[in-house]
DNA sequence: CTCTATTGTAAAAGCGTTTTCGCAAAAAAG
DNA sequence: CTTTTTTGCGAAAACGCTTTTACAATAGAG
């Protein structure tokens, strides 16, 4: 089972095993006939260049820490597909972290991840403590967050336009006749949260409309969370028309509750969501959401993170992308 | 940037690298004193042993190659998840590779894990062939084969009992009342798929029903090909009480199609899965189907993984796991 | 025909660890 | 007190590679 080294090859070839570096690395100080003859051996050998061992000469490992709560969740899969593809086109792996939305978890795995002499770190934070848990890391590995929008802070970020992204959804149910629109699974903490509440608020300030929340008290957003919450909202009789929900999963949440109760979407009232997760798409789900635009996302993230590695960049980068309305049929006309 | 080494630590307690090195493997020969001291240092100084180094000399990177054909997909993320958490648990770390169905990737990614020298990779193969493609590797690299049954092949698997799981959703719909029950999606090549559609024709033998098939002529399964080969069959009027659906993503194809055709599921006909994808339980889907135990799936896989890693051990194991139904509501007594 | 460029290859240094070996000093035994 | 054993630690080798330096051999210039 041991691997046939660089050593083996030069044996083989009768030459000296800088030669054979050479030959490998396309270095010019090398006759192309040597080369040829090289190449030919160590095709026949089998010989795989130790990348362990290049790393430590080269200071460089070639490997992308990610870090984030967790690879099942349509979400973060779906971004970690793009973020993989866009990292090895450019000649390097992801190292996949589980951080399981735990914060202690999260900062073990920074240090794991100096350890392993990872290049940098895509991170999709565990929560709104991230920022400040981890800072004193930020000097010793470039890092650059995903999906969440740090607003000022002092380190690389790229994240759609959360604010925006409501603003845009009202507007777009003010245009459907809706007048009474609810905002579902308003959270504290998270700035991405914070600001698509905003960003709901703006809009029904500028077109006239009263604002109307429904708090999330869970400690997150999932189906079932948004599900119990929903159980609770809709035996209230609060008069809406429209509910806009502060994410997919949330708004999943809350169909289940109306199937439950009877209730029909769109006719009974319009649901709106916004990350346009996978499961927004199936069938009989089909629900109308604001998109973030996930491959660009993931694009924009490794670009930031190897330009800070490559260029040896102090400083930091905040990108911010435009989402785009997805209109399926889970909003209609009044 | 530059980390602080064994060296800086020597230098500052005053001691050689290979004291600090004892202290902190806790070797025996070393006084409590000392390694008291050196220990204080090392965290005073933000000391992190560099396992790059420590993978050459052990010869072990403590590193796990995941190859799949893309972690977008709600069955393997999850797959993903629990490989990663039950790898952590054990000291490795996992590099996440997507060879996004393509058999010539795979075998890129082979190479590459190699050139990383993990100590093993667990695999969940691109395409039937990929047995085959990657054979000569399997002496060089420790790996095992997840979620896909390779039979009486010669390299370590851990799948579910693809046959048995199908005969029990023949059982199953039989004990409703369904006489007329068709196998959707059935395919050549994986031997999944094979056993899956073994499994159906022996049920229905055994039950005296009549087999029925509809094959699968797209090159993968997934919702879109599901819901073009449903509107095929919908249009054909061949008589059925009930749709056994080879795959969940296949069922969700049929879903889409039928909704589009007016057609409800379980009014019109039942419908039944295999897999038990996170979509299959979302609220408006409700798909009964066939699970197959992902947590338990990956633990048994990585276990076996590293079983053959750490005692060096040579030979294969076969592992078959049971699946379990879930009943939801897409199956209705007739 | 000697002197200097140019070229192809060999040898050595270094990357940060772990581990083996050996040497002192301290402790135990005589 | 001397001799032997233990104990604590330093020096150095090894892991497989890249890069740098040094050195031949060949070719071109004077």
């Amino acid at each position: 089972m041991k691997n046939v080294t660089i050593k083996d090859v030069a044996k083989a070839a009768g030459v000296s095993y800088s030669t054979v570096s050479r030959a490998l690395s396309g270095s010019p100080e090398i006759s192309e006939e040597t080369r040829g003859r090289i190449l030919d051996i160590c095709k026949e050998m089998h010989y795989t260049p130790n990348t362990v061992a290049r790393s430590m000469v080269m200071k460089s490992t070639k490997l992308l820490g990610l870090i984030l709560p967790g690879i099942n969740n349509p979400f973060m899969s779906e971004l970690s597909y793009h973020i993989d593809r866009q990292a090895r086109a450019r000649g390097y792996n992801i190292i996949l972290c589980n951080s399981s939305r735990d914060i202690e978890q999260e900062r073990e795995l920074f240090e794991l991840m100096i350890g392993r002499q990872v290049d940098g770190v895509i991170l999709l934070p565990a929560g709104p403590e991230s920022y400040d848990s981890l800072q004193p890391f930020f000097s010793r590995l470039p890092t650059v967050f995903v999906g969440e929008n740090l607003r000022d802070a002092q380190e690389s970020y790229v994240s759609v336009d959360n604010f925006r992204g409501t603003y845009m959804g009202v507007e777009y149910l003010y245009r459907l006749g809706h007048r009474d629109i609810l905002y579902f699974g308003k959270r504290q903490g998270s700035i991405t949260h914070q600001l698509r509440s905003e960003g709901y608020a703006a809009a029904c300030q500028d077109l006239g409309l009263t604002p109307q929340f429904c708090n999330n008290t869970f400690p997150g957003t999932s189906i079932k969370y948004g599900y119990q919450l929903a159980k609770q909202l809709l035996v209230q009789e609060r008069r809406f028309t429209a509910v806009f929900a502060s994410t997919d999963t949330n708004a999943l949440g809350i169909m289940q509750a109306a199937e439950e109760m009877g209730l029909k979407i769109p006719q009974d009232f319009s649901l709106l969501g916004f990350d346009n997760i996978r499961d927004s798409g199936l069938p009989r789900i089909e629900l109308t959401t604001i998109e973030q635009p996930m491959k660009m996302l993931a694009s924009v993230a490794v670009h930031t993170l190897l330009e800070k590695v490559q260029n040896e960049l102090a400083g930091y980068t905040h990108r911010i992308l435009t989402p785009t309305l997805i209109e399926r049929s889970s909003c209609r006309q009044v």
